[in-house]
DNA sequence: TCTGGGGTCCTAGGACCC
DNA sequence: TCTGGGGTCCTAGGACCC
Protein backbone atom coordinates (compact mmCIF):
# COMPACT_ATOMS: atom_id res chain seq x y z
CA UNK A 1 0.00 0.00 0.00
CA UNK A 2 1.34 3.47 -0.71
CA UNK A 3 0.83 6.21 1.73
CA UNK A 4 2.04 10.01 1.01
CA UNK A 5 -0.07 12.82 -0.17
CA UNK A 6 -2.03 11.73 -3.46
CA UNK A 7 -5.15 13.20 -4.06
CA UNK A 8 -8.12 10.93 -5.35
CA UNK A 9 -8.10 11.43 -9.57
CA UNK A 10 -10.74 8.93 -10.18
CA UNK A 11 -13.30 12.17 -9.83
CA UNK A 12 -12.63 15.36 -10.14
CA UNK A 13 -14.69 17.95 -8.26
CA UNK A 14 -12.52 20.74 -8.18
CA UNK A 15 -9.31 22.17 -7.30
CA UNK A 16 -10.40 25.55 -5.98
CA UNK A 17 -9.53 25.05 -1.99
CA UNK A 18 -9.64 28.60 -1.17
CA UNK A 19 -13.00 28.48 0.46
CA UNK A 20 -13.24 24.95 1.93
CA UNK A 21 -11.53 25.42 5.63
CA UNK A 22 -13.23 22.13 7.16
CA UNK A 23 -11.08 18.80 7.20
CA UNK A 24 -12.62 15.40 7.87
CA UNK A 25 -9.78 13.28 9.02
CA UNK A 26 -10.70 9.32 8.97
CA UNK A 27 -8.51 6.33 9.65
CA UNK A 28 -9.17 3.44 7.41
CA UNK A 29 -10.68 0.29 9.05
CA UNK A 30 -9.22 1.84 12.38
CA UNK A 31 -8.82 -1.41 15.01
CA UNK A 32 -7.30 -3.31 11.70
CA UNK A 33 -4.86 -1.18 10.70
CA UNK A 34 -3.45 -0.74 14.51
CA UNK A 35 -3.32 -4.39 14.95
CA UNK A 36 -1.41 -4.51 11.63
CA UNK A 37 1.17 -2.26 13.06
CA UNK A 38 1.52 -5.15 15.85
CA UNK A 39 1.23 -7.63 13.61
CA UNK A 40 2.69 -6.95 9.93
CA UNK A 41 3.02 -10.71 9.53
CA UNK A 42 -0.69 -10.21 8.82
CA UNK A 43 -1.16 -7.96 6.49
CA UNK A 44 -2.56 -8.33 2.73
CA UNK A 45 -4.75 -11.38 4.84
CA UNK A 46 -8.46 -11.05 6.04
CA UNK A 47 -8.67 -9.61 9.45
CA UNK A 48 -10.91 -8.47 11.50
CA UNK A 49 -11.30 -7.34 14.86
CA UNK A 50 -14.51 -8.40 16.58
CA UNK A 51 -15.93 -8.79 20.27
CA UNK A 52 -14.48 -11.48 22.18
CA UNK A 53 -17.61 -14.23 22.21
CA UNK A 54 -19.82 -15.84 19.86
CA UNK A 55 -22.58 -12.97 20.32
CA UNK A 56 -19.99 -10.46 18.96
CA UNK A 57 -20.08 -8.09 16.00
CA UNK A 58 -17.41 -7.11 13.48
CA UNK A 59 -15.93 -3.42 14.67
CA UNK A 60 -13.04 -3.66 11.78
CA UNK A 61 -12.38 -5.30 8.52
CA UNK A 62 -9.48 -5.29 6.58
CA UNK A 63 -10.26 -4.38 2.77
CA UNK A 64 -9.47 -8.01 1.74
CA UNK A 65 -11.96 -8.79 4.26
CA UNK A 66 -14.39 -6.70 2.83
CA UNK A 67 -13.62 -8.59 -0.72
CA UNK A 68 -15.67 -11.10 1.55
CA UNK A 69 -18.90 -9.24 1.55
CA UNK A 70 -17.93 -8.38 5.34
CA UNK A 71 -18.63 -5.32 7.14
CA UNK A 72 -18.46 -3.34 10.30
CA UNK A 73 -21.37 -4.62 12.30
CA UNK A 74 -21.99 -7.85 10.83
CA UNK A 75 -22.30 -10.59 13.42
CA UNK A 76 -18.96 -12.66 13.49
CA UNK A 77 -20.49 -16.19 13.22
CA UNK A 78 -21.91 -14.79 9.38
CA UNK A 79 -18.41 -13.11 8.93
CA UNK A 80 -16.97 -16.20 9.67
CA UNK A 81 -18.92 -18.14 7.30
CA UNK A 82 -18.29 -15.85 4.50
CA UNK A 83 -14.54 -16.34 4.65
CA UNK A 84 -13.31 -19.85 6.33
CA UNK A 85 -9.38 -18.17 6.65
CA UNK A 86 -10.72 -15.16 8.37
CA UNK A 87 -8.54 -14.31 11.06
CA UNK A 88 -10.54 -12.73 13.92
CA UNK A 89 -8.85 -10.51 16.59
CA UNK A 90 -10.06 -9.52 20.30
CA UNK A 91 -10.39 -5.77 20.57
CA UNK A 92 -7.74 -3.67 22.46
CA UNK A 93 -9.47 -0.62 23.61
CA UNK A 94 -6.99 0.85 25.28
CA UNK A 95 -4.01 0.16 22.61
CA UNK A 96 -6.29 1.72 20.35
CA UNK A 97 -6.63 4.97 22.45
CA UNK A 98 -2.97 5.23 22.88
CA UNK A 99 -2.46 5.00 18.98
CA UNK A 100 -5.53 7.72 18.76
CA UNK A 101 -4.37 10.56 21.59
CA UNK A 102 -0.88 10.59 18.99
CA UNK A 103 -3.03 10.96 15.89
CA UNK A 104 -4.91 13.67 17.36
CA UNK A 105 -1.46 15.04 18.44
CA UNK A 106 -0.93 15.30 14.94
CA UNK A 107 -4.20 17.40 14.47
CA UNK A 108 -3.18 19.91 16.98
CA UNK A 109 -0.01 21.09 15.40
CA UNK A 110 -1.83 22.15 12.39
CA UNK A 111 -4.99 24.28 14.38
CA UNK A 112 -6.21 24.40 17.85
CA UNK A 113 -9.61 24.31 15.68
CA UNK A 114 -10.22 20.51 16.69
CA UNK A 115 -13.48 18.11 16.88
CA UNK A 116 -12.78 14.71 17.56
CA UNK A 117 -15.97 12.89 16.76
CA UNK A 118 -14.86 9.69 17.47
CA UNK A 119 -11.92 7.59 18.50
CA UNK A 120 -10.85 7.24 14.37
CA UNK A 121 -11.99 11.15 13.41
CA UNK A 122 -12.09 14.28 13.66
CA UNK A 123 -12.97 17.48 12.02
CA UNK A 124 -10.28 20.30 11.82
CA UNK A 125 -11.02 23.88 11.05
CA UNK A 126 -7.75 25.23 9.21
CA UNK A 127 -8.79 28.54 8.04
CA UNK A 128 -6.33 30.26 10.66
CA UNK A 129 -3.52 27.92 9.39
CA UNK A 130 -3.06 29.15 5.59
CA UNK A 131 0.02 30.90 6.16
CA UNK A 132 1.54 28.87 8.33
CA UNK A 133 1.02 25.44 6.64
CA UNK A 134 -0.71 26.51 3.40
CA UNK A 135 -3.80 25.74 1.75
CA UNK A 136 -6.28 23.33 3.27
CA UNK A 137 -5.22 20.73 0.43
CA UNK A 138 -1.88 20.65 1.24
CA UNK A 139 -2.56 20.75 5.14
CA UNK A 140 -4.61 17.78 4.26
CA UNK A 141 -1.72 16.18 2.26
CA UNK A 142 0.67 17.13 5.00
CA UNK A 143 -1.41 15.31 7.68
CA UNK A 144 -1.55 12.13 5.89
CA UNK A 145 2.28 12.16 5.73
CA UNK A 146 2.38 12.68 9.42
CA UNK A 147 0.00 10.30 10.33
CA UNK A 148 1.75 7.61 8.23
CA UNK A 149 5.36 9.01 9.17
CA UNK A 150 4.72 9.10 13.54
CA UNK A 151 1.91 6.49 13.32
CA UNK A 152 2.07 4.04 10.37
CA UNK A 153 -1.57 3.50 9.60
CA UNK A 154 -3.65 4.94 7.11
CA UNK A 155 -6.13 7.63 6.99
CA UNK A 156 -8.37 9.32 4.80
CA UNK A 157 -9.15 13.49 4.15
CA UNK A 158 -12.41 15.13 3.18
CA UNK A 159 -12.43 18.72 2.46
CA UNK A 160 -14.69 20.65 1.89
CA UNK A 161 -16.93 24.16 3.13
CA UNK A 162 -19.49 22.00 5.97
CA UNK A 163 -18.58 19.62 8.14
CA UNK A 164 -21.21 16.86 6.46
CA UNK A 165 -19.53 17.76 3.18
CA UNK A 166 -16.07 17.01 4.32
CA UNK A 167 -17.63 13.93 6.29
CA UNK A 168 -18.77 12.82 3.20
CA UNK A 169 -15.76 13.77 0.99
CA UNK A 170 -13.67 11.66 3.12
CA UNK A 171 -15.75 9.01 2.62
CA UNK A 172 -15.53 9.02 -0.92
CA UNK A 173 -11.82 9.33 -0.75
CA UNK A 174 -11.51 5.37 0.88
CA UNK A 175 -9.05 3.85 0.96
CA UNK A 176 -5.97 5.66 2.04
CA UNK A 177 -7.18 9.31 -0.33
CA UNK A 178 -7.92 12.80 -0.08
CA UNK A 179 -11.10 14.28 -1.91
CA UNK A 180 -11.55 18.01 -1.86
CA UNK A 181 -15.23 19.10 -3.03
CA UNK A 182 -14.77 23.24 -4.30
CA UNK A 183 -17.59 25.41 -3.06
CA UNK A 184 -18.84 25.92 -6.30
CA UNK A 185 -19.26 22.43 -7.20
CA UNK A 186 -21.04 21.40 -3.68
CA UNK A 187 -24.52 21.36 -4.57
CA UNK A 188 -23.62 19.70 -7.79
CA UNK A 189 -22.11 16.64 -5.45
CA UNK A 190 -24.63 16.09 -3.73
CA UNK A 191 -27.02 15.82 -6.04
CA UNK A 192 -26.14 13.06 -7.36
CA UNK A 193 -25.66 10.92 -4.36
CA UNK A 194 -28.15 8.49 -2.92
CA UNK A 195 -29.96 9.22 0.10
CA UNK A 196 -28.30 6.95 1.95
CA UNK A 197 -25.41 8.46 1.87
CA UNK A 198 -26.37 11.66 3.83
CA UNK A 199 -25.28 11.71 7.90
CA UNK A 200 -28.24 10.79 10.09
CA UNK A 201 -30.36 8.42 7.44
CA UNK A 202 -30.05 4.91 8.48
CA UNK A 203 -32.14 1.87 7.73
CA UNK A 204 -35.33 2.98 9.08
CA UNK A 205 -35.54 6.23 7.23
CA UNK A 206 -33.91 4.95 4.25
CA UNK A 207 -36.66 2.51 3.90
CA UNK A 208 -39.35 5.32 4.33
CA UNK A 209 -38.14 7.56 1.91
CA UNK A 210 -37.29 4.41 -0.86
CA UNK A 211 -40.70 3.47 -0.30
CA UNK A 212 -41.91 6.88 -1.69
CA UNK A 213 -39.85 7.08 -4.60
CA UNK A 214 -37.36 9.04 -3.31
CA UNK A 215 -34.15 7.49 -4.04
CA UNK A 216 -31.45 10.26 -4.24
CA UNK A 217 -30.99 13.74 -2.61
CA UNK A 218 -32.26 15.69 -5.76
CA UNK A 219 -35.49 13.93 -5.18
CA UNK A 220 -35.36 15.23 -1.26
CA UNK A 221 -34.54 18.83 -2.97
CA UNK A 222 -37.04 18.60 -5.37
CA UNK A 223 -39.90 16.98 -2.37
CA UNK A 224 -39.52 20.29 -0.24
CA UNK A 225 -38.89 20.67 3.13
CA UNK A 226 -42.93 20.94 4.66
CA UNK A 227 -43.10 17.54 2.55
CA UNK A 228 -39.96 15.68 3.93
CA UNK A 229 -41.07 16.88 7.67
CA UNK A 230 -44.29 15.14 7.12
CA UNK A 231 -42.97 11.76 5.82
CA UNK A 232 -40.38 11.57 8.95
CA UNK A 233 -41.09 14.20 11.15
CA UNK A 234 -40.36 17.61 12.20
CA UNK A 235 -37.03 18.05 13.56
CA UNK A 236 -35.71 14.77 11.50
CA UNK A 237 -36.72 16.31 8.37
CA UNK A 238 -35.65 20.11 9.16
CA UNK A 239 -32.57 18.49 9.41
CA UNK A 240 -32.49 16.23 6.48
CA UNK A 241 -33.55 18.96 3.96
CA UNK A 242 -30.87 21.64 5.32
CA UNK A 243 -28.44 18.25 4.71
CA UNK A 244 -29.37 17.66 1.13
CA UNK A 245 -28.85 21.74 0.24
CA UNK A 246 -25.67 21.99 2.09
CA UNK A 247 -26.64 24.58 4.74
CA UNK A 248 -24.40 23.30 7.67
CA UNK A 249 -23.44 26.00 9.45
CA UNK A 250 -22.20 24.11 12.15
CA UNK A 251 -18.93 25.09 13.48
CA UNK A 252 -15.63 23.06 14.51
CA UNK A 253 -15.61 23.59 18.44
CA UNK A 254 -13.65 21.44 21.34
CA UNK A 255 -15.37 18.59 22.43
CA UNK A 256 -18.41 18.79 24.88
CA UNK A 257 -18.88 17.16 28.45
CA UNK A 258 -20.71 13.83 28.32
CA UNK A 259 -24.14 13.66 28.54
CA UNK A 260 -24.72 10.26 29.79
CA UNK A 261 -22.54 7.23 30.82
CA UNK A 262 -23.58 3.81 30.71
CA UNK A 263 -22.64 0.47 31.13
CA UNK A 264 -24.16 -2.64 29.46
CA UNK A 265 -23.30 -6.49 28.79
CA UNK A 266 -24.85 -9.05 26.67
CA UNK A 267 -24.69 -12.67 27.80
CA UNK A 268 -24.28 -15.59 25.96
CA UNK A 269 -26.62 -17.67 28.41
CA UNK A 270 -28.92 -15.51 29.54
CA UNK A 271 -29.31 -14.40 33.01
CA UNK A 272 -32.06 -16.67 34.97
CA UNK A 273 -32.20 -15.19 38.27
CA UNK A 274 -32.88 -12.46 40.65
CA UNK A 275 -29.29 -12.53 42.50
CA UNK A 276 -27.57 -13.01 38.93
CA UNK A 277 -29.15 -9.83 37.90
CA UNK A 278 -28.35 -7.95 40.96
CA UNK A 279 -24.57 -8.90 40.88
CA UNK A 280 -24.15 -7.51 37.24
CA UNK A 281 -26.14 -4.35 38.44
CA UNK A 282 -23.60 -3.85 41.64
CA UNK A 283 -20.31 -3.97 39.55
CA UNK A 284 -22.20 -1.87 36.50
CA UNK A 285 -23.46 0.58 39.09
CA UNK A 286 -19.68 0.75 40.60
CA UNK A 287 -18.19 1.02 37.56
CA UNK A 288 -20.59 3.94 36.40
CA UNK A 289 -19.91 5.84 39.83
CA UNK A 290 -16.12 5.98 39.06
CA UNK A 291 -16.66 7.39 35.96
CA UNK A 292 -19.00 9.91 37.57
CA UNK A 293 -16.57 10.67 40.14
CA UNK A 294 -13.46 11.09 37.92
CA UNK A 295 -15.45 13.65 35.72
CA UNK A 296 -16.54 15.58 38.92
CA UNK A 297 -20.37 14.40 37.96
CA UNK A 298 -23.53 13.78 39.70
CA UNK A 299 -26.06 12.14 37.97
CA UNK A 300 -29.44 13.23 38.56
CA UNK A 301 -31.23 10.08 36.56
CA UNK A 302 -30.85 6.45 36.82
CA UNK A 303 -32.29 4.29 33.94
CA UNK A 304 -31.74 0.78 32.89
CA UNK A 305 -32.13 -1.31 29.97
CA UNK A 306 -33.08 -4.84 29.14
CA UNK A 307 -33.55 -7.10 26.64
CA UNK A 308 -34.97 -9.81 26.80
CA UNK A 309 -33.74 -13.47 24.46
CA UNK A 310 -36.55 -12.11 22.19
CA UNK A 311 -34.83 -9.11 21.33
CA UNK A 312 -37.07 -7.05 22.91
CA UNK A 313 -35.61 -3.86 24.59
CA UNK A 314 -37.11 -2.47 27.40
CA UNK A 315 -35.82 0.74 30.17
CA UNK A 316 -36.92 2.07 32.98
CA UNK A 317 -35.57 5.20 33.92
CA UNK A 318 -35.83 7.31 37.42
CA UNK A 319 -35.11 11.28 38.52
CA UNK A 320 -33.78 11.69 42.03
CA UNK A 321 -34.27 14.43 44.87
CA UNK A 322 -30.39 14.14 45.38
CA UNK A 323 -27.87 13.40 42.47
CA UNK A 324 -25.41 10.85 42.88
CA UNK A 325 -22.08 9.55 42.22
CA UNK A 326 -22.33 7.26 44.62
CA UNK A 327 -22.00 3.32 43.50
CA UNK A 328 -24.33 2.26 46.22
CA UNK A 329 -27.23 4.37 45.23
CA UNK A 330 -26.82 4.03 41.80
CA UNK A 331 -27.49 0.31 42.29
CA UNK A 332 -30.64 0.24 45.03
CA UNK A 333 -31.92 2.45 42.22
CA UNK A 334 -31.35 0.12 39.59
CA UNK A 335 -32.43 -2.77 41.81
CA UNK A 336 -35.61 -1.10 42.16
CA UNK A 337 -35.92 0.00 38.90
CA UNK A 338 -35.39 -3.96 37.85
CA UNK A 339 -37.60 -5.05 40.34
CA UNK A 340 -40.35 -2.98 38.28
CA UNK A 341 -40.00 -4.24 35.58
CA UNK A 342 -40.54 -7.64 35.81
CA UNK A 343 -38.83 -8.67 32.94
CA UNK A 344 -35.80 -10.11 34.31
CA UNK A 345 -38.26 -13.64 35.39
CA UNK A 346 -37.67 -14.13 31.50
CA UNK A 347 -34.10 -14.24 31.72
CA UNK A 348 -32.13 -11.52 30.28
CA UNK A 349 -29.67 -10.89 27.11
CA UNK A 350 -29.10 -8.00 27.94
CA UNK A 351 -28.64 -5.60 31.08
CA UNK A 352 -27.18 -2.27 31.59
CA UNK A 353 -27.39 0.95 33.42
CA UNK A 354 -26.91 4.71 32.51
CA UNK A 355 -26.62 8.06 34.21
CA UNK A 356 -28.27 10.60 32.77
CA UNK A 357 -28.86 14.59 33.38
CA UNK A 358 -25.56 14.78 34.72
CA UNK A 359 -24.38 17.52 36.70
CA UNK A 360 -21.43 19.12 38.05
CA UNK A 361 -20.68 17.84 41.52
CA UNK A 362 -20.13 20.51 43.93
CA UNK A 363 -20.55 20.20 48.05
CA UNK A 364 -21.53 17.02 49.02
CA UNK A 365 -19.59 15.06 47.23
CA UNK A 366 -17.06 14.48 50.20
CA UNK A 367 -19.25 12.38 51.84
CA UNK A 368 -20.05 10.14 49.20
CA UNK A 369 -16.51 9.57 48.58
CA UNK A 370 -16.37 8.48 52.19
CA UNK A 371 -19.06 6.21 52.22
CA UNK A 372 -17.27 4.24 49.36
CA UNK A 373 -14.25 4.00 50.67
CA UNK A 374 -16.15 1.69 53.15
CA UNK A 375 -17.98 0.36 50.59
CA UNK A 376 -14.88 -0.74 48.98
CA UNK A 377 -13.87 -2.33 52.43
CA UNK A 378 -17.05 -4.31 52.09
CA UNK A 379 -16.41 -5.37 48.78
CA UNK A 380 -13.21 -6.21 49.82
CA UNK A 381 -14.79 -9.04 52.19
CA UNK A 382 -17.58 -10.25 50.21
CA UNK A 383 -14.52 -11.23 47.75
CA UNK A 384 -12.63 -13.07 50.53
CA UNK A 385 -16.20 -15.07 51.04
CA UNK A 386 -16.19 -15.75 47.34
CA UNK A 387 -12.73 -17.25 48.25
CA UNK A 388 -13.67 -19.26 50.51
CA UNK A 389 -17.07 -20.77 48.83
CA UNK A 390 -14.76 -21.67 45.74
CA UNK A 391 -12.73 -23.63 47.98
CA UNK A 392 -15.92 -25.32 50.04
CA UNK A 393 -18.57 -25.31 47.69
CA UNK A 394 -21.28 -23.95 45.53
CA UNK A 395 -23.85 -23.30 48.69
CA UNK A 396 -25.13 -19.42 48.83
CA UNK A 397 -24.23 -17.89 51.76
CA UNK A 398 -25.48 -14.50 53.37
CA UNK A 399 -23.11 -11.65 54.12
CA UNK A 400 -25.37 -8.86 55.71
CA UNK A 401 -27.32 -7.96 52.72
CA UNK A 402 -24.99 -8.99 49.79
CA UNK A 403 -26.35 -12.25 48.35
CA UNK A 404 -22.72 -13.69 47.65
CA UNK A 405 -22.65 -16.49 44.93
CA UNK A 406 -20.65 -18.59 42.67
CA UNK A 407 -18.69 -16.49 39.55
CA UNK A 408 -20.67 -17.29 36.48
CA UNK A 409 -17.82 -19.16 34.73
CA UNK A 410 -17.85 -22.03 37.42
CA UNK A 411 -21.35 -23.20 36.57
C1' DT B 1 -28.07 -13.95 9.06
C1' DC B 2 -29.25 -12.95 13.96
C1' DT B 3 -28.05 -8.94 15.72
C1' DG B 4 -21.90 -5.32 20.76
C1' DG B 5 -21.26 -1.26 23.49
C1' DG B 6 -20.72 3.50 23.95
C1' DG B 7 -23.07 7.41 23.04
C1' DT B 8 -26.57 11.49 20.96
C1' DC B 9 -30.97 13.33 19.74
C1' DC B 10 -36.02 13.22 19.00
C1' DT B 11 -41.04 12.15 19.90
C1' DA B 12 -45.15 11.64 22.38
C1' DG B 13 -47.96 11.43 26.30
C1' DG B 14 -48.83 12.60 31.03
C1' DA B 15 -48.25 15.37 35.23
C1' DC B 16 -48.03 19.62 37.09
C1' DC B 17 -48.05 24.67 37.54
C1' DC B 18 -49.78 29.25 36.67
C1' DT C 1 -67.36 23.05 38.83
C1' DC C 2 -66.84 19.61 33.74
C1' DT C 3 -62.66 22.49 31.90
C1' DG C 4 -58.11 26.95 28.29
C1' DG C 5 -53.39 27.38 27.03
C1' DG C 6 -48.52 27.65 27.57
C1' DG C 7 -44.39 26.01 29.67
C1' DT C 8 -41.54 22.59 31.81
C1' DC C 9 -40.27 18.26 33.54
C1' DC C 10 -40.42 13.29 33.46
C1' DT C 11 -40.65 8.72 31.30
C1' DA C 12 -40.48 5.12 27.57
C1' DG C 13 -39.15 4.07 23.27
C1' DG C 14 -36.92 4.58 18.77
C1' DA C 15 -33.46 5.98 15.23
C1' DC C 16 -28.92 6.82 14.36
C1' DC C 17 -23.66 7.03 14.57
C1' DC C 18 -18.98 4.87 15.13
Amino acid sequence: MSYGPRLKERKNWGTDDSQTPILHVDMDAFFVSVELLDRPDLRGKPVVVGGGTLRGVVSAASYEARQFGINSAMPLQIAMRRCAQLIVLPARMSRYRAVSEQIMQIFSTFTPLVEPISIDEAFLDVSGARKLYGSPLQIGALIRQEIHQQVGVPASVGIANTKHLAKIASANAKPDGMLLISANRAEDFLRHLPIGALWGVGEQTLKKLNSRGLFTVVDLVNLGQASLEKIIGKAAGAKLYALATNQDDRAVHPPMVEKSISKEETFYEPLQTWEECCAVLLAQSHFIAKKLRSQSLLARTIAIKVRTPDFRTKSRSVTLATPTALGKSIYEVAKDLLAQTEQWSKGLRLLGVRAENLVGAERGVQADLFTEVKEQRAQKAAQAVDAVQEKFGNNFLQLGTNMVFPPRDNR
